[in-house]
DNA sequence: AATGTAGTATACCGTTCGGTATACTACTTG
DNA sequence: CAAGTAGTATACCGAACGGTATACTACATT
């Protein structure tokens, strides 16, 4: 692998999720890469092109280990704590990288950032509703709820790391129980 | 007040909510209400004021009707159906503007986006903490917790929200009654 | 040694960007 | 009626945008 192109990923996610897709030219990634526009178009083709490349390359690990995470063990809260670990430690060591993730998420439906990024977004709900259809087993019908529990553990998760990010909370043990417990229980009991 | 002053606030929320704030012009903001440039120079100075002025017109109303549906009855339970149910009918009456202002939450912490709709998110995030204070008189010391209690509730009503904007759900009684009892009870009870 | 290919730089393309100087019109106010 | 003011249009600014044609270099393959 050429390092110019590793490069240009690295400075193409940390100017993308500082300061946004649209806001960062071209000029500007090549400039803080050393390199010039010829070399970045040799690799990726076009803007939009490398934004794929990169969300391709970035996600696809972060997805793989999400489906080890979520193998059902035969016990929904374990299951549950690992995911949720997962989820808040690849947060807490990829700050940058799950900023972007998450502000894919609710970007403009038009955009070139919505529609390049939907495939982590419907994995994880899949990845997500596979684990409650599993474990309907033992907690009774579904009735397809499975959607609205695995959009609303999603969601759960992405608040918490939404303050891990801001640096409201930092994640451990106790907070990866406490979020799993929440979402079992709710916040009285 | 000026019609055109009116039409460019529309269109501009039309547009940065279906394409972006950066992905938008002011030409093509001008264009398509049919006026000039200068004409939007007049009225809101630059790109950023314009913004700006959009949010607060558009969001105080929001905010001020929070309150009264945010105001302590006595009864949490009760008092977060009335909150749950402004946000998911606010939500589904004014799905750009809703829109809109999920984007802004997440969106990149250096841009003019982030900066100018941080008054909506910092006053949301306010007034449930109030709320929870408000009912540690039931339910025990909150220690603090009222922080994550109304960030995980915003987050909670916010994932239900995004799937009515993607037409995923439709917001009624039945759907409010279970988004409350979700956060107060979870999943599994 | 000859040839091909990947990678890179110089220099440039047309378009659009946010923003403005100037001037005209329409209306209010003295 | 005179003067001022709010609102609008024409025409333009320099800078930055995404993207590319061309040519050169370094290296691997034959």
């Amino acid at each position: 692998m050429s390092e110019n192109r590793t490069a240009i990923l690295q400075i193409a996610l940390e100017l993308f999720a500082r300061r946004g897709y649209e806001a960062v030219g071209i000029q500007e990634i090549v400039d803080t890469a050393g390199i010039t526009k010829p070399t970045l178009y040799h690799y990726f083709g076009s803007k939009s092109g490398l934004l794929e490349i990169l969300l391709q390359e970035s996600f696809t690990p972060f997805l793989t280990s999400l489906v080890e995470a979520a193998n059902y063990s035969g016990d929904v809260t374990n299951t549950l704590h690992a995911v949720t670990g997962f989820f808040l430690r690849f947060t807490s060591q990829n700050p940058l990288l799950y900023r972007f993730c998450l502000s894919t998420q609710v970007a403009p439906p038009d955009s070139d950032l919505f529609q390049s990024s939907q495939f982590i977004h419907l994995r994880q709900q899949q990845i997500l509703q596979d684990l409650f259809l599993q474990a309907a087993n033992d907690h009774g019908n579904m009735k397809g709820r499975q959607i609205s529990y695995a959009a609303s553990f999603l969601g759960l998760v992405n608040t918490y790391a939404l303050l891990i990010l801001n640096e409201e909370i930092e994640p451990d043990d106790t907070l990866i129980y406490r979020v799993v417990h929440q979402f079992m229980h709710g916040i009285f009991s």
